[in-house]
DNA sequence: CCTCTGATAAACATAA
DNA sequence: CTTATGTTTATCAGAG
């Protein structure tokens, strides 16, 4: 499809590019000194303001026929010049939010900042020191032992202590056109590369770049904050995603999936992608992204079916008007519309029927365990982030106290928490889901034709299957 | 003005 | 010994 072959273009014309080795090719780290320097020297005036011409060079190389507009990170001279509006407490925050273990050594810390935020790789020394200050001072971060024999070096690692992380979270928000704004309670623990890991800031034109997802049955922060911004009709960011192969997929079907699972509460996820996966769908599961970041999942070759979740979100998203009455229909009656595809050259696997297509295997539980270990961690972890300053402890937004008037926890009681097996944990409690949202997925839903209650009934009469 | 917050610099200690 | 890491103090700018 067109997007494919843009964003193909566009990769080809960065790997011919003097840009080529430092955008395309990630894993190439250390970025070569002289021409590295001698690029951004180049480019420091042209970029600075960066946002007039901004628009047009989007259009030019990035635009689909649909309308949407694909975010520029793979063009690493709009992100050079202008320095991130996250705090340090924020940018390390996120950082170890990001690491697998959701603990990092100072020198991962450094790395993830240098590698998200490249105004940092050539930004005065001083930021490092920066860094561990704010480690220091801050009493959300705490040390923790290395495990025995354990060899990482110097230094010990780095958390979030857990009670704090609400005020992080809460620092978080503050920060303007962050991606994480009003959603990042839902983020899901414990996800192999994190959830953060394609999601950037694009200084240039102060807008969050958002990527598609990966292999996870939740919905991670960039799909919901999608979501927000489908139906708030907010014309001014850009999506792309790019698969394993490096070809462009539609964000909508990540979308729609995805709002399918956000409605569901958290407690009845599990049996809600049962669900959905009987019915053909796969929301959320087997995606990759590039951005340079090591492919996580493949996505698997599935069969295809003509009426999939992409077209109807994407006719949602071309007819969504506020103020319209939703037209729900039921999602037998969607079966009907579904068709093999003549080709079978369909860019993504979500589809709608299991009448017409051979039903995908119902993999996540008992192929993935570790997905839905996942899920319930994310339902659990972040809950109540926004409720949860009861225990208001008298310091500011990102826990430090003012002139080295602090002193620091030793526990890690989070950690048995996260050590409880899968079945007690999808006991706990149910974590609230915002009503906007889902309000607001609801109709969204429903104008691609899909009857919530009718997929809530459903679920709500589905016997459990795997516990 | 004052206070608070975050950034920056720097001195120093300590561990690998 | 060198370097990376960690702690502490001081100063400054900006926001409220």
């Amino acid at each position: 499809m067109s997007l494919s072959l843009a964003l193909e273009q566009v990769k080809m014309d960065l790997n011919n590019s003097c840009f080529g080795s430092i955008c395309i090719e990630k894993d190439d780290d250390e970025l070569k000194p002289l021409s590295w320097l001698q690029n951004s020297d180049l480019l420091k005036d042209i970029y600075l303001d960066g946002e007039d011409d901004d628009e047009e060079n989007c259009k030019e190389n990035y635009a689909d026929p649909h309308g949407y507009y694909y975010h520029d990170t793979m063009d690493p001279k709009r992100q050079m010049n202008s320095k991130p509006p996250f705090s340090f407490s924020c940018l390390i925050f996120m950082a170890i939010e990001d690491s697998l273990h959701q603990r990092l050594p100072v020198k991962d810390i450094y790395h993830w900042i240098e590698e998200h935020f490249p105004y940092y790789r050539t930004a005065p020394a001083g930021w490092k020191n920066s860094v561990r200050h704010n480690l220091s001072l801050n009493k959300c971060f705490q040390k923790v032992d290395k495990l025995r024999g354990q060899t990482l070096g110097k230094g010990s690692l780095w958390c979030v202590d857990p009670d704090y992380r609400p005020n992080l979270l809460q620092a978080l928000r503050k920060t303007p056109f962050h991606p994480y704004h009003h959603v990042l309670p839902y983020a899901p623990h414990g996800l192999q590369g994190g959830p953060l890991s394609h999601i950037a800031y694009n200084p240039a034109n102060r807008l969050p770049i958002i990527q598609s997802a990966y292999g996870s049955d939740v919905p991670l922060p960039a799909h919901i904050h999608l979501v927000e911004n489908l139906l708030s009709g907010a014309s001014n960011y850009r999506f792309s995603s790019i698969n394993a192969a490096g070809v462009g997929t539609d964000m909508e079907v990540d979308a729609a999936a995805t709002m399918m699972m956000f409605r569901t509460p958290p407690e009845k996820r599990v049996e809600q992608l049962v669900k959905l996966k009987r019915e053909g769908l796969q929301p959320l599961h087997s995606y990759t992204v590039n951005n340079g970041a090591a492919p996580l999942q493949a996505k698997p070759e599935q069969p295809h079916c003509k009426a999939t979740l992409a077209d109807l979100a994407e006719t949602a998203l071309c007819d969504y008007k506020p103020k319209r009455a939703s037209t729900p229909r039921s999602t037998a009656a969607l079966k009907a519309k579904c068709t093999p595809s003549p080709n079978g050259a369909m860019d993504h696997t979500y589809s709608l029927s299991s009448t017409m297509c051979t039903p995908v295997v119902i993999g996540a539980l008992e192929d993935d365990p570790v997905d839905c270990e996942m899920e319930s961690d994310g339902s659990m972890d972040d809950s109540d982030s926004d409720s949860d300053q009861t225990e208001s402890k008298s310091f500011n937004d990102s826990g430090v106290f003012s002139k080295g008037n602090f002193n620091k926890r030793c526990s890690d009681d989070s950690e048995s928490e996260r050590q409880l097996p899968l079945k007690k944990r999808l006991k706990k409690k149910p974590k609230h889901v915002e009503p906007d949202l889902v309000e607001g997925a609801d109709a969204l839903l429903n104008l691609a034709g899909i009857n919530t209650q009718d997929c809530q009934d459903s679920i709500d009469n589905l016997s459990p299957v795997s516990r």
